[in-house]
DNA sequence: TTGTTATATTGCAATATTACGATAAAGAAA
DNA sequence: TTTCTTTATCGTAATATTGCAATATAACAA
C-alpha cells in the first residue's frame, strides 16, 4: 500500500518515529546545524547557505516546526528560529534508555 | 525530482540523516523495542508480535541493518538479532552536541 | 531424497517525499 | 499609495517508501 499503519502502534513509538524521520535529511540536519552554528537566533539566511530554493528551505524548516525540532517567531518581516532544546533532549533521553537496555543484556550472541 | 540532493551535503549530515531515517518509522521503533525488551538477542519472532507480514518484517530489517542500527547473525535455521550499541551511541552524541551548542547560545528570541 | 520451517527477495500497487517554479501574503521602505 | 523583501503555499513532476503476495533460498528433519 505505501501509507504507513500508524494505527497499530502506540502513541509513543509513532511520536519517536516522527521525530527521527524529520531528522532524517540531510537538508534538515545541515539548517539545525547552520542554525546552531549562529550566536543568536537565525533569522533566515538559510537559502543562502544551502543548495536549494527558497521554496524547499521552506518546506523543510515547516517539517521541523511540525515535529516541534524547531520553533519560528515573526520579527519584523523576517523570521527568526531557534532550536526546541526540549524535543532534542526527550529523544535523546529515548536513546539513552535504549543504550540502558541493550548493556543489561549480557548475551555475547551477536 | 524527488531524490534528495545528497551531492551537497557533507558527508556526515548524510550519514546522520540516513541513521535517522531509518528510525523514523514506527514499525522500525517497534522492532528495536522488542528486541530490547528480550532477555537475550531475538530469533525472529518479530512477524507474530507485528501487524506486517513477514516480508514487510524483512524489509524494515534490512534498513535497520544497511544503517548499522541492528546485526543480524545465522543461528541454525534462524537469524538472531540484537541491536548495535555504537550506532545508538554515536547519534546520541550528536544530540549531545546540538544540546550543548544550543544552551551555549543565551538568546531569549524564541 | 522430500518436506518443513525461517528468512530474503522480487514485483507491483498505493502512498509519501522531495524539489522547484509560480504565486500569494505581509511587513518595510520609497 | 507603490515597490521591495521575506516567507509561505500551491501545483506538479520525479523519485522514494510502504506493504504484501508470490516466490526463492537455506538449513534442518524425516
Amino acid at each position: 500500500m505505501g501509507a504507513s499503519k500508524s494505527d497499530f502502534f502506540t502513541q509513543q513509538q509513532n511520536q519517536t518515529a516522527e521525530i527521527f524521520k524529520a531528522l532524517g535529511h540531510p537538508a534538515r540536519i545541515a539548517i539545525i546545524e547552520h542554525i546552531l552554528s549562529m550566536n543568536s537566533c537565525i533569522c533566515g539566511d538559510l537559502v543562502d547557505v544551502l543548495p536549494l530554493s527558497q521554496a524547499t528551505v521552506s518546506q523543510h524548516l515547516r517539517e521541523l516546526k511540525n515535529a516541534n525540532i524547531i520553533q519560528g517567531t515573526i520579527e519584523g518581516k523576517g523570521v527568526c528560529y531557534c532550536i526546541n532544546e526540549e524535543t532534542i533532549k526527550q529523544i535523546k533521553s529515548i536513546l539513552e534508555i535504549y543504550i540502558e537496555s541493550s548493556e543489561k543484556k549480557n548475551t555475547g550472541c551477536c
